[in-house]
DNA sequence: TTTTGCGCTCCCCGCCGGAGAGTGCTAAAT
DNA sequence: ATTTAGCACTCTCCGGCGGGGAGCGCAAAA
């Protein structure tokens, strides 16, 4: 792999050309000839001597060209330079920054205001908007409880991290009388209460082992019973973890060629596997993260870009979301609303406890 | 609006001719010409034969010309006639038959089952699943707790229908002892328990006016709290209640054109309502039901048709499952694939209680 | 170092013309 | 009265051709 262009490497010239290349081309979508450059740019430059730079950032693999005579367009290379070193980032419009304070309002519970996020993202930027559920591995157990439903079968009720609320029904071998259901919760809650879901799951049967001669049988059975609730809820939810939306925006200006691309990135989506791998590398890095096009690893998103940022709450961070869109997108305003939007949501959540 | 055309209006020839173009158009989607209609069929008739009999169905808006000298092609009533009259339905593949049984078994709850469903059905139809929930509308109440959280928070669980469960975190104004909510479940348990929701949420409040002499304060305010639980379960799930899935198949063929068809169709697909009005009209009408192209009222459904039917359990209808795809579709097979996933589920659903 | 000038390459578009597929009509055949 | 054969006609779908336009690279001049 061909080392990334740092700034430092280009004349200013060179970069100043380079950046309005760019920014032309992200503006109409055609490879950007010389005299048009020589035109817009301020520089009194014949065409000529901007066909020397070109030629001199193509060789760098900064530029490309579709053919032999048909403008430059930017490499992924290209583009990186771009972002991390020339892009100049829009004020964002305050109506935009009020609509997303407005649809942030943290009156919802948290799977409707992570869809409202997702909605947002794509809305404003006309993009597909994603985001990353926090993580279950998160989740700190709050409160258990049992309802019996009928004789063998046994509501639970797992309260997690204040606010979530999952439940599961068990059908049981034997009847639990309601009295039994108390201790049981009662005991469990004093032990767990606080703890990590995960956590739990892995000691709740050594728990069992060493309680074997403190407590009476009926407690046991409704020990083990509890488990298998604890299996469940946490091993049940490993593909509702990341929210899409606006990916019709994608479907836009897509031609010919593209529609087979898109169908594959629209299975990526489905599937979830590979964008759910890629925002989690983005969860360490602080701040907006961007993959661009193939530099990503996964080829599904050849010609597409990923900007991400992570949403914290007291300094912890508890997942990511963001924009992907084509590599052609107007990086300097889907930037500041991934990252406003990923604040936003933050303060949303903090709000609530 | 011209009248449908019975298959007795026509001759037996001509029904047969019909019948093989609309087959073999579906076959390849090519516009189907005299030639290639007299030498498939097995009637021993001319070109020029055949081409009388295909203006005469021209005539009668069956087929359809892309232009002069192209072959024809039916037309939305065409493919009314045919699935209504000429259809010979495939025996279905048996190893297809086990695979929905087998993806249906009852082992899960019932939102992962109607997941399910319609992942199969557009796994094997190769077109997109959809499927209605059980509408709440129909949703009995069946069992009511509380849970206190903190001194001000409440977990309001409502247990509906035997197997489903919501719940809602209600803050309260002031506090409530524990005693005081077993009380009120229990007195809420005992009036409401097996009445429909919306029932409930309706006379909630004339209940609490009748009682108001009858019990005591504290009562009254628990009812009254319990009411807010009711409003927000009910009026919770507008707009969760249809699961796609194989969108992505509807990309396969699509064209230049047709991209921006299948674009709003997409969008469709996510605002819900359309799909959601065209599904309850097929609600009613027990057994298949399809609709074809523009017939269906919905310009988005142009060039596109659903198969649906409804799902039931001891004669009581559901919900409807059904596929989306081109009106030229192989109806043959998706007729009973749509069919016998529909039982199926119904049995999933029934064994469950 | 920059510019000018020039020749070259390639895309795009419209045009033409022929092949292929299919039609409709008329007149002949059954 | 049907059915068929024959024929002229209409359209689409290439492939080839050619000019215009955009843009490049290179070399020589400024």
């Amino acid at each position: 792999m061909v080392p990334n262009i740092d700034s430092s490497q280009l004349s200013e010239r060179s970069l100043y050309l380079f950046k309005s290349l760019v920014e032309h081309f992200i503006e109409d979508g055609m490879p950007v000839g010389s005299r048009t450059l020589a035109r817009d740019s301020k520089l009194n430059l014949s065409p000529a001597t901007i066909r020397n730079v070109m030629a001199d950032l193509e060789d760098l693999g900064l530029l490309d060209s579709p053919h032999i005579s048909a403008g430059r367009v930017p490499t992924a290379k290209g583009y990186r330079l771009f972002v991390d070193s020339l892009l100049s980032v829009d004020d964002l419009n305050s109506k935009e920054v009020d609509k997303i304070a407005r649809e942030l309002a943290p009156k919802d519970d948290v799977p409707a205001l992570m869809q409202r996020a997702s909605s947002m993202l794509s809305d404003i930027t006309r993009l597909a908007g994603v985001v990353m559920l926090p993580r279950p591995e998160q989740s700190r157990l709050r409160q258990i409880e049992f309802v019996a439903l009928s004789a063998r079968r046994i509501l639970v009720i797992l309260v997690v991290n204040e606010r979530e609320v999952q439940n599961r029904i068990i059908n049981t071998a034997r009847d639990f009388s309601p009295s039994e259901l108390r201790q049981v919760s009662n005991y469990l809650n004093e032990i767990f209460a606080g703890k990590e879901l995960n956590y739990v799951r892995a000691t709740i049967l050594d728990e069992l082992e060493k309680m074997k001669e403190q407590v009476n049988q009926s407690m046991q059975a409704a020990i083990a019973m509890a488990q298998t609730a604890f299996d469940t809820a946490t091993a049940a939810e490993p593909d509702d973890d990341l929210l899409f939306s606006g990916q019709t925006n994608l479907m836009d200006a897509a031609q010919l060629a593209d529609i087979d691309k898109l169908k594959k990135l629209f299975e990526s989506f489905n599937q979830k596997r590979d964008i759910l791998h890629l925002l989690e590398q983005a969860i360490n890095a602080s701040g907006i993260q961007i993959f661009i096009g193939e530099e990503s690893g996964y080829d599904v998103l050849d010609n597409y870009s990923v900007v991400t940022a992570p949403y914290e709450v007291d300094g912890q961070i508890l997942g990511v979301l963001g924009v992907i869109g084509p590599t052609r997108m107007r990086y300097e305003r889907v930037i500041p609303i991934v990252d406003i939007t990923a604040r936003m949501l933050g303060c949303a959540l903090n709000t609530k406890d």
